[in-house]
DNA sequence: CTTTAGCACTCTCCTTGCTAGAGTGCTAAT
DNA sequence: ATTAGCACTCTAGCAAGGAGAGTGCTAAAG
């Protein structure tokens, strides 16, 4: 697994050409473009040998040398200098931030930007409902036994859902539950597993059996059980992937985008790598998912006040610009927590 | 432009061929399987007179022949038996719509079923708030000067704008404010270009100067103008239409992609061609925008109690079973009609 | 006059064989 | 340890040729 210096320059050097020209490296490239002070003969030599520790591998005979998960990994683990984003850049995507005023647009911006910069596929994930304590919850009638529930998290994210009644309820009844759960939750913080069991019991007291039959379920168990919180993500930039080499036939791309539109196993995919304040990137193989082994995740979480939120990432070929791509992750994963702080 | 029966057959014919096989069709193919009685000769004859009046075209002088847009435009108005999707799918599409009980959701599957019924791209239109009455106005405190509007039309629908206001308001005002709304909805049908004037008449007689000066610009200019309110499309399928051989080469396809991204110009572009309870089919050139003049526009409006609201269609190559693709949009614009209505 | 059999013709597609070039691994000399 | 030199391998590209698909035209038959 040691590599000494040399051999570890030549890797770079291979990976580093591989990335821009999405072609094998040949020995002579290397010796001619890189200032190594080697002949492409010592350069050869020693792709034979990462050859053999698996670090590259040949397409065929008289082809030159593409870097293998295994290569990808070592680069990002110890050869990568992590670059900054240039500031124009980072002005750049402040600029189209400060348009969005809204939450959804916010979301839907970050997956463009991501998507845009790195020509990859950009994910978000919407913040995640379950760890935020509630400020505010309003019940508005629509009508025809309908009622508008809006829950008001801390972070000043908002959550809508509209439930259907199987019964009537007053519109007196309502603002009584309304205020009682808004003095309630101003008592104390009060996550959604809490605000569950409050209400339930306040139901029971307040209402008939009947009622209660209705509303509990309906209103309760379809709307204040968290488990009824789908993931939502945010998924831009599908097409970028036909530009690439790698998904010249358009099978594995079919293969590929079929995947990843189950919205709820993606989501689970990519909260699976998150570590905290951790930029991961996930090279091939190392994905769980077969249909993404081809490709490579970078994935970090983004905060609301300090508080982990949701995630971004992108999804790509594993040729990619990793230092770019992290860094450009890790930029906007700062500003969308900043901004959504903001809000 | 008149064509005998036997003339029509042939094309017919040849269109329901290319429609099954993608590859151009030859004479001897439509004298084997299709019981027109002629021999081959015959067919290449009449063949030969369907291309010199632009029906047909040949790719190459010994390949078979494909349909023209003029071919498909005749077809389509002449040709084409209206078929009566299989209840069975029918029945399909509704189990699906049981499931949801959410708007947005609805508007999701709506073009979820569009894409993969028809392996096109499928595209549905929100309902046009504009053409709306409204029902009931709520306006709540979200913190932060923040305030959540609700907006509930008397087709049922609820539309949320959060806005910055920027100054405080207390929540006394903010409800008197509600309350006054919806008492004056109550007395008679109003429609935001009204509920604009009136909210800004309010707003001037109880606010003071400087009150007035923050809140009439941004509660009411960024919430009740209805030119606030953007052309959201539902767009799904984009994949399918890598697995058709007319977009074998992805430029193309990147091309028509890159297009449909632009959401204000395709909603546009569809409302163009709406016609009240009428199936719309554009074909080819007939389209306006150049980047859709390879693929056919298949668009139906669909209704919420009896009144126009949104649209949905269709888009794919120019080779699309139109009767059946024509029967699924009819079916879903009714479906979701009917759908919507009692939400 | 309509239909059709027959045939020459055209064009594509596939195969084959060949060459040039890229890039390698090995060996022997430095 | 490094490198020049060379034989070797594999691909990409091109040309030539043949098979096959499908046509348009002509002349004969109905």
């Amino acid at each position: 697994m040691e590599l000494d210096k040399r051999r570890e320059a030549i890797l770079a050097a291979v990976i580093h050409r591989y990335i821009t020209t999405a072609e094998p490296v040949s020995s002579s490239t290397i010796a001619e473009k890189y200032n190594l002070n080697l002949s492409s003969a010592t350069i050869r030599h020693e792709m034979n040998l990462l050859e053999k520790s698996d670090y590259l591998w040949q397409p065929h005979t008289s082809a030159g040398r593409v870097p293998t998960d295994k290569g990808y990994r070592f680069y990002v683990d110890n050869l990568m200098k992590k670059t900054d984003l240039e500031e124009s850049k980072k002005e750049q995507i402040m600029q189209i931030y400060r348009k969005s005023k809204e939450f959804e647009q916010t979301m839907k911006i970050t997956s463009q930007l991501l998507s845009r910069l790195t020509n990859n596929i950009g994910l978000v994930l919407e913040p995640d409902f379950i760890n935020n304590s509630l400020r505010r919850v309003q019940l508005t009638p629509v009508g025809n036994n309908r009622i508008l529930v809006l829950i008001i998290t801390d972070t000043g994210l908002v959550y809508q859902k509209l439930i259907n009644l199987s019964g009537e309820i007053s519109e007196d009844n309502l603002n009584y539950l309304s205020n009682f759960i808004n003095s309630k939750l101003q008592e104390k913080n009060i996550d959604l597993a809490n605000l569950y069991n409050i209400l339930k019991e306040e139901l029971k007291r307040i209402l008939s059996l009947q009622e209660q039959f209705v509303f509990i379920h309906s209103l309760i168990e379809d709307c204040f059980n968290y488990r009824y919180f789908k993931d939502k993500v945010y998924l831009n930039g599908r097409i970028n992937l036909i530009r690439q080499p790698e998904f010249r036939e358009t099978e594995k791309l079919d293969y590929l985008l079929s995947f990843i539109e189950k919205e709820n196993i993606l989501a689970e995919t990519i909260r699976r790598c998150l570590v905290w304040e951790n930029t991961q990137v996930i090279i091939g193989q190392e994905n769980r998912p077969k249909e993404m082994q081809d490709c490579s995740l970078i994935t970090r979480e983004y905060k609301i006040k300090g508080k982990p939120a949701g995630a971004i990432g992108i999804l790509g070929p594993t040729r990619m610009d990793y230092s770019r791509v992290i860094s450009i992750v890790e930029y906007i994963s700062e500003t969308l927590s900043e901004i959504l702080s903001e809000f």
